[in-house]
RNA sequence: GCGCCCGUAGCUCAGUGGAUAGAGCGCCCGCCUCCGGAGCGGGAGGUCAGAGGUUCGAAUCCUCUCGGGCGCACCA
């Protein structure tokens, strides 16, 4: 939820001008605390002079509570100043939210829904990849921040136990084991010598270790689905879509909801292909929840169609399947490029990775880019064990709120009285932490959640600036300053938590 | 050929209609008798790939062009 005094400050300057209004922080602290655009908006709609309407906003605005100034300009923009009184209200506002400050904006909005984010599903064929980890980088991030907006979010992952990959991976352990070549198109690598070492099926173990990769990843599935499972609803699931006959298989008529060709789901010769798989489980999926995302890499992204197609016929609205997309990830190693894949020679395990650069590195590296932006990671650069890390920037912030509280002592009072003149410091902190609800709620809604680390780093250059500036200890402001301690602690160790990095207390 | 994604500082990238386009790394110059210097301040470095268009206003929206990545199975 945003902060009553923000939304306060909003809603009296709609009643100013008639209507909904965008406000915005400028960057430069002479355009004031907070701005708006009304009058251009306005002005343009009406053909009036902008700086006229202005000027009349500003008027009404002046008159707003914890308003202390307000001035026109540039073309017709109306800045706003805050009083002393007015930054008080909100950070007693934050540090009385708690950890919960800018979470349910879902719930507020009515819009909360129970939703499966699908997320890395690799195949136990071996180890999890640098590229499966960005998978569960960013549709971990993705349903943390959905589910601090209030939505029901289950975290799957879904398997093929069976079929023809299977039986190669399967078939390659088992030449290994008697000292022979693997079949054609078969598995290699250090890992298929390792368990061919091993008794029982290599499956088997393949995914406890993907399920411990994943644990030490920080990524908690909460469901595991078996694709024997879902196959078993294939014949249920074609009665609930659009299918013909034509040159004897059976097809889905997915064009018809946008697809660029039909999809045969039972072959010529009776067997079902993998899409009534993808049908079957997308008929499970609807049953079950109100919408599906599925987050895939971009080599899949010619699925999305068929899969939204699907979605339409069995749940009758195509955006019940959301279909995330996240570009491939190279490495760059020596000042080589490298692509990732499991049978290439040039492939890094998440284990590896991990090993190298830590969970904490890992993860913020992995979100830390938008998913339409390929993703280059010098792992030369990143074995570099530095504090280089932007990661440690931000933790250190929590480190050092953790190390003031340690000093003041258990008795200290936070949260007092504010000094008649805020320093700028001060005022930029309290408006940089009272903006975290406006940005986790757009990350969600835009499943992006490169936002939180890009706002967590200018929090963190906010924080460091009043430190620097302003002395907390030992003051005669301790109290008050110990209250904006504590609420950018609050907020950073959210920013972290939902990227799924640790908050340490010391560093 | 068709489709999706990308092109922003030397490098890696933020920024989905507002004021002087930002961060990290790298480079240059300053700051510890003072709560953690894993910090702070300052500087150099940009035709936001290009060309049109929409708009009071475009890196952002539309069209085209040029570059790069990834896909276009009765495979899984």
């Amino acid at each position: 939820m945003p902060l009553p005094s923000v939304e306060r400050l909003a809603a009296a300057l709609a009643a100013a001008v008639g209507t909904e209004v965008e406000l915005t922080r400028p960057n430069d602290p002479a355009h004031g605390d907070f701005a708006t655009n009304a009058a251009l908006k306005l002005a343009g709609r009406e053909k009036r002079n902008p700086r006229e309407v202005a000027a009349g906003i500003a008027e009404k605005v002046a008159a707003v509570p914890g308003v202390e100034r307000v001035e026109i300009a540039g073309p017709g923009f109306v800045n706003l100043f805050m009083s002393t009184t007015w930054y008080a209200e909100a950070a007693a506002e934050i540090r009385a939210a708690g950890s919960d400050f800018g979470a349910g904006s879902a719930t507020a909005a009515g819009t909360q829904q129970r939703i499966q984010v699908e997320l890395v599903s690799a195949n136990p064929t071996g180890p999890l990849t640098v590229g499966s980890a960005r998978n569960g980088a960013y549709g971990d991030a993705v349903a943390r921040l959905l589910r601090f907006a209030g939505h029901d979010v289950v975290e799957e992952y879904y398997f093929n136990d069976s079929g023809g990959q299977m039986d190669r991976f399967r078939q390659s352990v088992d030449a290994r084991r008697r000292g022979e070549q693997p079949p054609e198109d078969g598995y290699v690598g250090a890992y298929v010598d390792d368990l061919a070492k091993l008794d029982g099926d290599p499956v088997e173990r393949m995914l406890t270790a993907i399920e411990l990769s994943l644990a030490r990843f920080r990524v908690h599935i909460d469901s595991w689905q078996k694709q024997t499972v879902i196959e078993q609803e294939i014949p249920e699931a074609l009665k609930a879509v659009d299918t013909f006959v034509e040159d004897g298989a059976t097809w889905v008529r997915t064009t018809a909801h946008g697809d660029d060709k039909d999809r045969v789901v039972l072959r010529s010769n009776g067997e079902p292909t993998y899409f009534a798989a993808d049908v079957a489980y997308m008929h499970h999926k609807l049953r079950d929840f109100d919408r599906a995302i599925y987050v895939l890499g971009a080599d899949h992204h010619g699925y999305v169609a068929r899969l939204k197609a699907i979605a339409a016929m069995i749940g009758g609205d195509a955006d019940r399947a959301e279909v995330l997309i996240y570009q491939l990830v190279h490495l760059l190693r020596g000042g080589e490029k490298a692509r990732m894949g499991k049978r290439s020679g040039n492939v890094v395990f998440l284990d590896d990775l991990l090993d190298e650069i830590g969970v904490d590195a890992a993860r913020w590296y992995l979100v830390e880019r938008g998913p339409d932006q390929t993703l280059e990671i010098d792992v030369d650069l990143a074995t570099e064990k530095s504090r280089k890390n932007p990661v440690y920037y931000v933790q250190y912030v929590h480190a050092r709120t953790c190390g003031l509280f340690r000093e003041a002592g258990d008795g200290a009072e936070i949260g007092g009285e504010p000094p008649a003149e805020l320093a700028p410091e001060e005022k930029e902190l309290i408006k940089q932490l009272a903006e975290f609800p406006y940005v986790v709620a757009e990350a969600a809604a835009r499943r992006g959640p490169q936002a939180v680390p890009t706002y967590a780093i200018q929090l963190a250059d906010d924080f460091h600036r009043f430190y620097h500036e302003c002395r907390v200890l030992g003051v005669p402001e301790q109290a008050w300053r110990l209250g904006l301690v504590q609420a950018t602690q609050q907020v950073i160790a959210r920013c972290l938590d939902l990227v799924g990095v640790d908050a340490p207390e010391r560093m």
